[in-house]
Parts: C-alpha cells; sequence; structure tokens
DNA sequence: CCCGTTCCGGAAAGCGCTTGCCGTACCGCG
DNA sequence: CGCGGTACGGCAAGCGCTTTCCGGAACGGG
C-alpha cells in the first residue's frame, strides 16, 4: 500500500539506515549510494512519514500559529507573513508546516488547541492578538504554556503583553497598543474636539484595556476625562458593534463631534451609523479607527487611523519561534504605532 | 520528561494496554479501574504522543486546510467556518486539528503544502478558492490528490471546479462563478448600460474564467461583446489592481457608464479610481463587486455585487472532509450566486 | 607489507502507542 | 457442582523511522 522506508531500502540495495542517512543528510553517504536512494525514492514516490520520523527523532515540523479571528484581515495578514516565514527552508532545515487554529477569542478553544499541539509535539506555538484577562482559563493557558515550553516548544506571543510571571522561554512581540491610542485621541483633541466618543472593544481583552487607557490618558492630560466612562460603549470589534453603539453615544451626547474606535472594523459601523442619521463625515463628527487595515484607505472618507506594521510583526514572529533571529534583550520587544492622519477627522464646525 | 503512557500505567497499577483503552474507550474496561487510570491521567498531567498514535493507529488528528489567500476576507470566511466544523468534537471522533495553509495561489506552494500534509498522513484535506490552469505544476497537483485520496486522505474541493478525471474519491463543492456573473452583467445591462468595463482577474485562474464567462455570455446575449476584449482588463484580485486596471480602462474608453469587477476587493479600487478622476458612483459610472465580503456594505454607496454563502460553504467542506455528511450525488454539488442589488448601480446619466 | 585512520554501510535498539490474542475470574444455568 | 459465556486485563508484536554502535574496506605512512 503506502511506500516504506524499507521499500525503498529494497529497490537501491541499500539499508534502511542508509536511506533514513541520504534524507536527513547529517551523515557521509557516498555520492554513487546516495544517487541510487534518490532514485528509488523518486521512483516510488516515497514521502517519509512524519509521524514516524518525529516518534524517533523525538522533533516535530508542526508549528501553531493561534489566532482569534481568522475572518479578521488583521489576523490575517498577521498569520500570513508568520507562516510564509515558518514555511521557507533555511539552509538546511526544511521548513515546517504552520498550523493556523482559530480560536475565535475564547481561551477554551485556546486551550484545546494548545493540547492539540501538545499533542503533536508542535515544534513552536505563535500566540496571536489579544488575550482574555482575568479567567480561570487564562490561567491555564498560561500553565500550559509553560508546560509546553518545559517540552521543548518554542513560544511567541505577538501582540499581546508579556506572559505575568517571569516566564522562563516565551518571547514576546508586544504592540503599543496604549501609545498608538493615546497618540490617536490627542491628534482628535488638537484639532479642537472636546466631546469625543469611544467605542472600545470586548471588556476582558488586553487590547481592548490598553488602548482604552491610551485613549483616556490623553483626554486627562487635556482634563477631559470627567466624561469619559459615559462617552464610552463596549462592542467586540466588529462592524455591528460600532454601529450599535454609535447609536447609543449619540442618544446618550447628541452633541459629539468626533469618534474614536477601537479598530477599523468598528469605524466602519461608526461611520455608517453616522451617515444613516444624516451625519457628515468629518463636517459634522471626526471619525477614527485603528490598525490601518487594508481597507481603511477606501473607507469614504479615508480613515484617520493607527497603522501596526502587521506583516513585519508577523514576520518576525515567525523568525523568533523557528529560531532564526536572536530574541530581544528581556524576551519582549515593542512594536511601535504609528498615527496615519487622513480624510475622516478634520475641526469640529463652529457651532 | 515527559510523561509517557508507561508512567500513567504504573501510577494507576495497570499495564498500559488498559490505560490506551481507557483513552480511547472502544474495549470494555470496569470502572474502578476507569476511574484510577483517569485519577493518574490528571496527576501526570499526561498528554497522549500523537505521532505515536497516529503511527500506531495509521489514523491522524490533522486535516489540511489550502488557501489562496489568507489575508483574503473571502478565504478568512470559508477556512474559519471549515475549520469549527472540524475541530468540532462529535459524539466520539473527539474533533481534529484543522491546518490552514496559505499557498499563495502559487502551485508550488499548494504542491509544498499537500507533501508535508502526506508526510504527516492527515485524515483530509480541504482546497479552496480557484486552481491555476494549465501549468505543469497543476498536473502534478491532481497526481498528488490521487494518491492522498488512495492513501485514504478525504478530500475536499470548494470553491473549484471538479478534478478532471473521473477522480475517485474526491467530493467538490464549487462555486456558480459563471451564472452569478452572468446575473451580475445581466442586471448592469437591463439598467441601459452599453459600455462596461471588466476588471478581471489573473488569467490562468479557474475563477477568472468562469467569472469572465459569465460576464461574456451576458454581452453576448445582448450583442455587446464587440469590445468585449478591448474592455477587459486582467489584475490580481487586488485593490490596486482594480484601480490601475479602471485607469487603463477609462482611456481605452473615456465613455465607459459602468465597471463589473471580478471580485469585491478590486471593485473597492476601481471606485478609487474612479473618485479620483471625479466620476461619482452611481450617477457617472456604476460599479458592480463580487463575493459580497462584509466590507461591501459598508462602501459608499454601498456594492452592488453576487453573493456566494462562503460560511456554508466553508461548513459544508468542513462536515464532508470529517464524513460527517453525504456526498453530494457523482461527488460534485454546486453552490448558488445570489445577485446582490445596492447602491453603486443605477442607470446611466442621460447623455 | 603492516597497522592506524578514515569513510561508509548495516544491525539493532528503541521512540510511545494500539490492538490481536489469550488467560483468568466470575456469572448464570442446567 | 460443572459448564459455557462474558467481561476484563495483560502480553507482546508491531507501526516506520532515527541513531548508536560496530565492523569492513580502503588508504596512506612508516
Amino acid at each position: 500500500m503506502t511506500v516504506t522506508l524499507a521499500d525503498v531500502a529494497a529497490r537501491a540495495g541499500v539499508s534502511a539506515a542508509t536511506v533514513s542517512r541520504v534524507l536527513n543528510g547529517n551523515y557521509p553517504v557516498s555520492g554513487s549510494t546516495r544517487e541510487r536512494v534518490l532514485r528509488a525514492v523518486n521512483d516510488l514516490e516515497y514521502v517519509v512519514n512524519g509521524n514516524a520520523r518525529a516518534l524517533a527523532a523525538a522533533t516535530s515540523d508542526l508549528v501553531g500559529v493561534l489566532v482569534n479571528d481568522i475572518a479578521d484581515p488583521f489576523f490575517g495578514i498577521l498569520a500570513g507573513a508568520a507562516q510564509s516565514e515558518i514555511g521557507r527552508g533555511s539552509e538546511h532545515g526544511a521548513g515546517k508546516l504552520a498550523v493556523v487554529c482559530n480560536t475565535g477569542g475564547s481561551p477554551q478553544a485556546e486551550l484545546n488547541y494548545l493540547t492539540l499541539l501538545q499533542r503533536q509535539r508542535a515544534a513552536g506555538v505563535i500566540l496571536t492578538g489579544g488575550a482574555v484577562e482575568g479567567t480561570e482559563h487564562t490561567a491555564a493557558v498560561a500553565g500550559k504554556l509553560e508546560r509546553l515550553a518545559a517540552d521543548g516548544t518554542r513560544i511567541v506571543l505577538c501582540g499581546r503583553p508579556p506572559a505575568p510571571a517571569g516566564d522562563t522561554a516565551v518571547m514576546t512581540l508586544a504592540f503599543d497598543n496604549r501609545g498608538g491610542a493615546q497618540q490617536l485621541t490627542e491628534h482628535v483633541i488638537s484639532l479642537g474636539h472636546r466631546r469625543v466618543g469611544y467605542v472600545a472593544g470586548p471588556a476582558d481583552r488586553t487590547t481592548t484595556r490598553h488602548r482604552l487607557e491610551g485613549h483616556r490618558a490623553a483626554l486627562a492630560a487635556h482634563r477631559l476625562d470627567g466624561d469619559a466612562e459615559r462617552l464610552t460603549v463596549h462592542g467586540d470589534y466588529t462592524r455591528s458593534s460600532g454601529y450599535d453603539a454609535t447609536l447609543e453615544l449619540l442618544r446618550r451626547e447628541p452633541d459629539l463631534t468626533a469618534m474614536v474606535a477601537a479598530n477599523d472594523t468598528i469605524a466602519l459601523g461608526v461611520c455608517a451609523a453616522l451617515r444613516e442619521r444624516g451625519l457628515r463625515i468629518p463636517q459634522d463628527v471626526s471619525v477614527a479607527g485603528f490598525d490601518d487595515l487594508p481597507f481603511s484607505i477606501d473607507a469614504t472618507p479615508a480613515l484617520t487611523t493607527v497603522r501596526l506594521p502587521l506583516h513585519e510583526a508577523g514576520a518576525r514572529a515567525g523568525q523568533l519561534v523557528m529560531g532564526r533571529q536572536a530574541p530581544p534583550p528581556g524576551g519582549v520587544a515593542t512594536v511601535r504605532a504609528e498615527l496615519i492622519v487622513r480624510a475622516s477627522t478634520a475641526p469640529p464646525r463652529a457651532r
């Protein structure tokens, strides 16, 4: 049925050991023998059994990439970049199989996938995007990571804060969500806005918290934070939650002159709601997003937002997990965020 | 170091065989023994070695999902739906690990991933999106699929035409790209448009060809196909190619009154170019897309497009690959496309 | 010409798990 | 009380590969 090493060995007239050595190229094999073996491999269309290899060699071809929402380009870009780095064959190591796993933001699913990856004795794992804070699952995840690391699995956190404990081998690429958000709101305030609505993400996500903190910090710096609580609504990073939140905020404060969203997708929903209410952007209300996803430039008007170098970050995470790049000092590097001012923000109308 | 079956067996005071049977639950084990074993498993935090299991049982936990571009929500939605179906534990089968692989549309990469999956003896593979036509790689891919199928790997094609040969075990969920495109152009023509530009995808993709054929068929039905060749430009399903193509088409035919794009992302680029040229949508030029991706409704004006039930299709593909659903008669089912008329198309201005 | 080296290839011992086969203990029944 | 039947658990043979340890061959220097 399936071709095995032994079949190849028989056809080439050598032992299985020799075939294995030719294939792995880490032991001297004479040219003629090597060639004979390779021909046999070709003739038989032999493909090594990864499971047997992993079992015998105690190494694996798999690297897991966990994402919160695979349908969201934020994660798509991150994962794509990481994957192409992981799949790339280096000088000798033949490149590994990147496994993108969609957790839907649930720590339970995250845990499941981690166990599945642990089962396969994955060579590495990248966890992307904001983490859920404070549940017991979260602690379980941390524990799981520790055990994985202990088994020699390389771990990279990308877009979430470093593990709380002085965790040994886990590397982190943190995003400067706080700083980016602060810059953004700072920009809005500097245009002259004083009544600024904020649509946040799910309450228990680190990303949400950091972006909200940045926003509040900017507000506070201008003594505008008295109303902050009232002018904040939590959603879930979807367009529809941006839409709903905007309606709610407009109800609470009809005189809003600016809306800041926790990400671009929400911002799209914000725009839709505003337009539906007959408010023009940016003449009546300014709108700002976060992430600078590809579609943001095509929104009308083009969205003012904060750019995160998603592609670079994903690629770097891939290199780190493959051990092709030295870990950052202290195991943590911060990815900077850059304010991108476009057409959706402008000074408020004089009233 | 790592806990093995034997460790668990020792702690529970039974043989490894018994532990295995408890874990797999396909053999009678007395309640008390089972409990003792489970306690030992818990105490030791034992996680079965998937590789060893796969080797011994000749079955695997992995299912591959190949996508052309993971950063494109089209594939994100498809893959996400498939993955949640694959990961779901059925009554007994514990759910498998879905491996999303990003081919970038390259048959070479596709081949690589298929080999990697074959290595891991994947339980199934889903190939999504348009296939590349006519290269030698393509034949290689087909051959590979045949071999995979022969090894017992279940194969599902989702969004691409059925394999040419009367291929045995591969199931297909074809999208009605041709019919959808025809409806769409039919709609545009029925509004009164006579000079219709078309921005196609990459020339060698099946999706591209079918959508173009549908477009041309509608044109031909109204004897409008004389100019078709001149009014078509090929791009690559990106926003920027839509932008560039529009500029080119406007050069070739300044009096265009409608633009049909091969997908929504291209349509966004088309809109951007049009607006930049000072043309209003839809008053001056109508625009239509394809796929009905989530952002399409947020374009301004909201995009007329063709909806493909991506979520349903992905979920169905997942069920098929897991063998949880009977294969469609003949191994092929066609997913219907639905015309969605929104604000970006209108009758041409009287001139 | 002999012996120490170097180079290659084979034999065999696992890697951690599943499973067919068998033995034992226990049940109910005649 | 003896018998067949059933439920349960252990033994051991692999699954396909890697890798350690060895031995033979070839080679060069003394």
